[in-house]
DNA sequence: CCGGAATGTCAAAATATTAGACACAATGCT
DNA sequence: AGCATTGTGTCTAATATTTTGACATTCCGG
């Protein structure tokens, strides 16, 4: 079930990026991928991308990940509601901290289990889409507990833990 | 995986009993049996019963229904929280309605089918545990709502459709 | 070190919830 | 048929909560 759409994976390491797009074409309808976050921006006022799978390490040898958190914030400035999921190598898990305090959504650390990766990214593309709000929640719980209360709207207030009157309110509002 | 408890199962129909004693015991722990309606209550006094699922027609003839009825009722005065599933002849929906509005917990026709009786069964089990009070659904949303933003009250509280200093006070009096 | 963003907190105004009450309809019981 | 019980729909006044707008402070990136 390809319901996923499209995915955008950025590393400077083709293997890993071949066996990423590999792994990943299971679940996204699309992977693309880029060897540097150069170009980013640009791609993502084009595509229409679902998830954004950044690596943190791109200057050889400085590997304080200082690169890889700018790219993360540069998309998320630009792209708010988009979500961005980090890899970084074994033992940064500091360096992966920040970036969740900068707005990431996840990190995945490399060498990387297929399985986690793919269930992660899931559940981060499932939490994206229930945006519900405490409103929604609220509503949706009420026309529940209504129904198993066949109708019997002072029963359905009592295990709500509200009065009847609030009850009719809310209703009232809904409709 | 039987994590339902007893079921008490009435009926003046042997075979109909063991027909459903074979049944339910795949989701039973235990299927106690009664084929009349008699010592109902002084059973319920002294067995802990998850859910009684209760035939309508007792009275050999009299097919109004008022027996069930009357049992249904006295069992539900006694026990309000425990569910009552009731089972009637094809045709008498009309009986299974004022049932429902007695308090039964959900009707099923004979003849029955085993796999629809289980779903029922379970269903009503399932949202008996389910007595989340408004409060604790919105609790739960929230602490969900916030773990998903990494801690940001700012977007969880917009996310949630509601101000920031709502949310606090919310989360205040959550601990 | 500066600037922007989030935090923690406050007070007043606007809303919502509660408790208590009432007339009325539906239903069970005798 | 008559009475008791239970739920409905609606109303108030008293309480509680939410919103709005504000302010000083802290955190963090550049």
């Amino acid at each position: 079930m390809k319901t996923y759409g499209t995915i955008l994976v950025i590393d400077d390491n083709e293997a890993i990026l071949t066996a990423l797009k590999y792994c990943l074409t299971e679940m996204f309808d699309r992977v693309i991928t880029l060897s540097s976050p150069e170009g980013v921006l640009k791609l993502l006022g084009q595509e229409t991308v679902a998830l954004v799978l950044l690596d943190m390490n791109f200057s050889i040898g400085v590997n304080d990940g200082q690169d890889g958190l700018t790219w993360l914030r540069a998309i998320r400035k630009h792209h708010p509601d988009l979500p961005v999921v980090l890899m970084t190598a074994y033992g940064e898990v500091s360096l992966a901290v920040r970036g969740l305090k900068s707005g990431a959504a996840d990190f995945i650390t490399k060498p990387w289990d297929n399985d986690e990766l793919v269930r992660k990214l899931k559940d981060v593309l499932d939490a994206q889409q229930d945006v519900a709000t405490l409103d929604e929640v609220e509503a949706e719980h009420i026309r529940r507990a209504i129904d198993r209360c066949h109708g019997n709207l002072k029963l359905a207030a009592e295990q709500l833990g509200i009065t009847r009157q609030t009850l009719y309110n809310k209703i009232k509002k809904l409709s």
